[in-house]
DNA sequence: CCATTCATGTAATCGGTTACATGATTCT
DNA sequence: AGAATCATGTAACCGATTACATGAATGG
């Protein structure tokens, strides 16, 4: 009744709970996982993650033991708390709001019409190979996964399935884009047949 | 030489831009087009709108007209400018960054193995409908326009183009989107067999 | 009668990015 | 010698959201 009523953290408080869900972590460190084919739907900068850690630590949802390293600067090692398990767990039965979607290259092509066929359909064939090469990233993180979790994959109880979950929209996601890219180079070339 | 140097505008600014280059409109005119499918990729509210309007002008980039309306309140119609024209050119071929994707719901698909199966399916099952709802939407957008623009739709030239492109990228979104909603819920609906 | 549409703005606030700041160790 | 990694913070700024403000006409 103390820390409940009062939606304590941001979104980016509830990625980072998240994280520390799964094992404990220095900010330094959950700033590199937001970084991660994992933390590809929410990232942050550490400029906003120590600040965060903070709040939290503050609304009593997480707390940190400092770890004093000898070739290394110290470093502060946050876990989940109690009431930090139990924040994410009603965030997690909350409604979800649809996020804002906001794609330059979309809205390029929404004026496509006014620029050079050509350097049009050059730009597009680039981000087609950019979206493939994550593509083949997400790919080859889930044949991984798959050797490390094994059945658990497939586990909605098991922290892996999260991972699996992510993954998967990673990969759809990459490979619409790729295509929708490879399509729009297409027809913005097929005007210039006679071109040496 | 004068006003090219320095990137005048925001990237709303290009959005508007874009919009005007196909026909003059209001502030009003220009916010209720970001609503629609059209404006799906780059959404703003007029509280937005107006200022960056404003932005623009000073910086040549548009110009406006007062009609003033007998029944309704006055209004200005904006107009794309020479200059803007050309500034919109130069951003189409300038190179475009990433978006930094944020997505609550995928977000929350990384810790869903700490949630209830059946509580996340009937969850994932609510947006799976939603995303496919618009999925149906951009679709008879795309039947609606090729009544209307017929063989525009695929001359790269034709303002016709520029919608096509940003539909069919909407359709492909919201297609895997909600192939993957689903999915999600199948596979957290699997563990649960024996409840009646 | 009340909500919605048309129409244009300003102000407060907030989340996120970029830049500032420091400093030891290890790799190239 | 210089760059990168580990490690943690603060400050300035900017883009975006929410709320404040006004007001006539139309539709349910």
């Amino acid at each position: 009744m103390s820390a409940r009523d009062k939606a304590i953290s941001s979104t980016l408080g509830y990625a980072l709970l998240g994280l520390l869900a799964r094992e404990e972590r220095s900010g330094y460190d959950l700033t590199q996982a937001l970084k991660n084919p994992v933390g590809y739907f929410w990232f942050a900068q550490h400029s906003q993650v120590y600040p965060e850690l903070a709040r939290l630590e503050t609304a009593g949802l997480v707390a940190h033991t400092l770890i004093e390293q000898a070739d290394r600067p110290d470093k502060k090692v946050y876990r989940l708390t109690d009431m930090g398990r139990a924040a994410l767990s009603a965030w997690l039965n909350a409604d979800t709001e649809l996020p804002r979607k906001r794609d330059e290259l979309v809205l390029k092509a929404y004026s496509i019409w006014l620029a050079d066929p050509a350097a049009a359909a050059r730009m597009m064939r680039e981000h087609a190979q950019t979206h493939a090469a994550h593509l083949a990233e997400f790919q080859s993180g889930l044949s991984n996964l798959e050797g490390e979790a094994g059945a658990a994959l497939w586990q909605p109880d098991s922290p892996w399935f999260g991972v699996h979950a992510v993954l998967r929209r990673g990969i759809g996601y990459e490979r619409e884009y790729s295509e929708w890219c490879e399509w729009l180079a297409q027809c913005l070339e097929g005007t210039e047949k006679g071109s040496p």
